[in-house]
DNA sequence: CACAATAATGACACTAAGTGCCATTACCTG
DNA sequence: CAGGTAATGGCACTTAGTGTCATTATTGTG
């Protein structure tokens, strides 16, 4: 990102404030415990994140990245069912995303009573939404800017969110974890229904 | 609402909000500069809203406190296209309505030079939501607290978003603006397409 | 390697957002 | 009119967030 800012600094702390968010509450946490629980002057973390709220946003964020990775090497020739059922896990080998999850599904179990963690939330689910814009735009060949585009990515991300948001609290609250593959399939129905254009099911690249 | 709050107290305030904003943008606006404005103490400001973004908040739940009185009284045996037709304008007759549609649209269509806004933004979708998902639940005699009424409402809610951003936009940067018939034509296309459920088509009560 | 340029951090003072507390005022009820 | 309760205002106070500048780390260059 920026020139010399150590990678994954900001999602260190990140980590820190959810923690801390986690155990005494988003009002019982000041600028000042985040900032000495994650060992960064106020000053920085405030350079870091333009609100005590947002600075939990880089987890959201990883979690969007992280599908994206995905959907970059999704085959024009293949549904989306297949595409997730290949993909169910492969790449969460690493203990600290493991870890990271969590944090992200109690985050966002917790947005009921936490309605300070909507905003980061709903920015998160931005980001996603211009993320599926361009993969969209990349399987129908148009533009990322079209409105239809746009039209499409916001009912599919807006599904994503519910999707999230029912599996976390249901893990959370009920103790109800489904399987991986639960989840994809689940994921994969959402979005299938969600879009209002096709680009679920195999696209030609140049024929009409 | 309350017992003695006067009523349209929140909305008056939000108005004075919404024009400070406008004009010197929400960064340039002090909470000080919108109580004085609104005439009421800075004390009470902060009673009222939990920030002063959200200060504009009452405008956009006006909005869709709007809809959601026609809504209520759509017809089973009727489609949305059909509906949004019929009830095109009629309760429009309220200069203070027009005025405050006004308003309303600047700020979304000052949405990506303000972000700070986005968050009630954001607020109000989800309000919007809540509000397709009692509809979405009456018409199909469903529970609104259903997997599968979040769903579609949340992805209906989502389309609606875009377009209001989309015609927001283009009035007030392009100075396109379009008349309510096609607006309101658009609308019903986008909810039909984004809806994941069969509530925009005339419904029976208690067959099936 | 040394040195300059630039980016990042920290310290500290400062502004402004937002809260707690209590006295005062408006309103509703009997 | 009296008395209870809800809303407001004033003021002190906390904390979120910024401006400024000196210091430190990082990178590129000869």
């Amino acid at each position: 990102m920026s020139r010399t800012i150590r990678d994954g600094a900001h999602i260190d702390v990140a980590r820190s404030a959810a923690r801390l968010f986690l155990e005494k509450g988003v009002a019982g946490t000041s600028g000042d415990e985040i900032a000495e629980a994650a060992g960064i002057s106020k000053r920085t973390l405030w350079r870091y994140f333009r609100s005590k709220e947002s600075c939990v946003e880089p987890l959201f964020a990883r979690m969007s990245q992280n599908l994206a990775a995905k959907l970059q090497k999704w085959p024009l020739d293949m549904t989306v069912e297949r595409f997730l059922e290949i993909n169910y896990d492969m790449s969460k080998i690493d203990a600290q995303e493991i870890e990271d999850s969590k944090l992200v599904v109690h985050l966002i179990a917790r947005l009921e009573e936490e309605p300070a963690l909507l905003e980061p939330w709903f920015m998160s689910t931005r980001a996603t939404e211009d993320l599926m814009a361009d993969v969209i735009a990349t399987r129908l060949e148009l533009s990322h800017t079209d409105f239809e585009v746009r039209l499409c990515a916001a009912t599919v991300a807006a599904a994503m969110r519910v999707i999230d948001e029912t599996i976390s609290r249901a893990a959370v609250k009920y103790g109800q974890v489904p399987t991986v593959a639960e989840s994809n399939d689940r994921l994969a129905q959402a979005i299938r229904r969600a879009a209002t254009l096709p680009f679920c099911d195999p696209v030609t690249p140049r024929g009409r």
